[in-house]
DNA sequence: TTTTGAGTTGTTCGA
DNA sequence: GTCGAACAACTCAAA
């Protein structure tokens, strides 16, 4: 008897670590844990959670299926994964490796109690096509620039790195079950069943995918996958979508890349997901206006292309990118709001939150991370309105008092803000 | 070691 | 309307 834990990867179809397991043993038992120490944090209608709930409901039945129980439990996975490899006498623990700090820090708990119990812990890269030093530079140190990291993955680029691990080999290596057990229910672990929005689909549109490049940054149109949140939850395997990219559309593929890349950053640098990425912008005094803050969560700063995506955000837990970047380079720049406050409403308010990918794109736009954007790139809220939405038809959507009298006066005056912004950053930089 | 070219997504100003 | 330069000079990556 083995173990496979199902964490960020909840799906049989083209998983890695699953496919190692059932590959290298004869009875393999699907587990998955609702984590306390994650779940405690969070507030009790939480969407992410019914998100969750759904795919491990749909996995079960999945299981069911292959005549085996997928057992699901609630608690401190550090102590349960231990605890029930040793009441199943498993020789060894499966899973997908998980890079984030806190998920880094749970492993090497796991990994030190299984120890104890002469049990082995296997993990498998399946959440990035490339992980942790398989992408350095030639002197073997890690990048921080973009480009040259994204040429060096595509060099490396083979069939092999995108293959499917087929889910329909070694299936009799499943532990049989003839019972089924239950899933906690959310209510039994205190979270509402209140849905705000639906759930995008994990379908994607092909012709989505072959005119990403023309299409991406209109956000009144369906021009990108909205496959975030399945990217995050793994509900559909990156390798499948890095060949679709492969095919269709390079510049979705380097989006894809910027995944991987932050990945990386985060892996190498693990400060960045706390401090700047560029130590001397940790010099910068944020203004940190509580009022002007809530204006900007609320959606009712008097900039329309900033209060459509916060108001986007708020009603539906997704932004579109090109407006993710608008926002937060607002916040950042026109308020002189620290980029960790944003970063925080985000980790609050989005289904795909991703903490190396949300760091890395809010160290972009307040100029502090790798490979930044420089600070006296100031975007124009207007002007991007005018580029992206030229018939506002995105902002009347999301700001449908726009244009009228009861559309709130601009909370800050652009001119000024920029100008304020870009002296500002001059001066705590050069102030030693 | 030194040199060289390049660097996600922008804006504004003045010719 | 269009175009190039300034924004600010810096750091990174590779030869």
């Amino acid at each position: 008897m083995v173990l496979f834990w199902h964490r960020r990867d909840l799906r049989i179809h083209d998983n890695a670590g699953r496919y190692q397991a059932l590959k290298n043993n004869r009875e393999v038992q699907p587990i998955f844990v609702f984590d306390t120490t994650i779940l405690d944090r969070l507030p009790k209608n939480d969407q992410r959670v019914i998100f969750i709930h759904r795919e491990i409901t749909r996995l079960k039945k999945e299981y069911a299926k292959l005549g085996c129980d997928f057992r699901v439990f609630y608690g401190d996975p550090t102590k349960l994964v231990p605890q029930i490899a040793n009441e199943t006498k498993a020789s060894a623990v499966y899973t997908n490796r998980d890079y984030e700090p806190k998920a880094l820090a749970r492993d090497k708990a796991v990994f030190e109690s299984l120890e104890n119990l002469n049990i082995e812990f296997k993990g498998s890269k399946d959440h990035v096509i490339f992980e942790k030093n398989e992408v350095l530079k030639a002197d073997g140190t890690p990048y921080s620039v973009f480009t040259p990291y994204s040429r060096k993955w595509l060099e490396k680029l083979n069939s092999f790195y995108l293959r499917s691990y087929p889910n329909e080999k070694y299936l009799d290596s499943l532990h049989p079950s003839t019972t089924q057990s239950e899933i906690p229910s959310l209510k039994e672990m205190g979270f509402g069943e209140e849905l705000f929005h639906p759930f995008p689909s994990r379908e994607f549109d092909l012709e989505v995918i072959a005119l990403y490049d023309q299409k991406r940054d209109l956000p009144s149109i369906k021009g990108t996958s909205k496959l975030g949140l399945h990217l995050r939850f793994g509900t559909i395997s990156i390798r499948e979508l890095a060949r679709v990219g492969q095919k269709k559309n390079a510049t979705y593929l380097k989006e894809l890349i910027w995944r991987d890349f932050y990945q990386a950053i985060l892996y190498h640098f693990p400060h960045s997901a706390q401090n700047s990425f560029r130590p001397e912008y940790d010099q910068i005094e944020w203004l940190n206006e509580e009022h002007l803050f809530q204006l900007w969560c609320e959606g009712k700063t008097g900039y329309p292309m900033v209060d459509a995506g916060m108001r986007e955000l708020n009603a539906t837990g997704y932004m579109h990118n090109r407006v993710r970047m608008v926002v937060a380079s607002f916040l950042t720049k026109h308020l002189l709001i620290d980029w960790r406050w944003g970063e925080t409403y985000f980790a609050e308010k989005l289904l795909d939150y991703d903490l190396a990918s949300n760091v890395g794109g809010w160290q972009w736009a307040a100029g502090c991370g790798c490979d930044a954007a420089p600070y006296f790139r100031v975007f124009n809220p207007a002007s991007q309105q005018q580029k992206f939405d030229p018939e506002a038809r995105y902002i009347r959507k999301w700001v449908p008092e726009y244009g009228t009298p009861s559309y709130v006066q601009p909370c800050v005056e652009h001119k000024m803000a920029r100008e304020r912004a870009i002296s500002h950053y001059k001066y705590h930089l050069n102030k030693g």
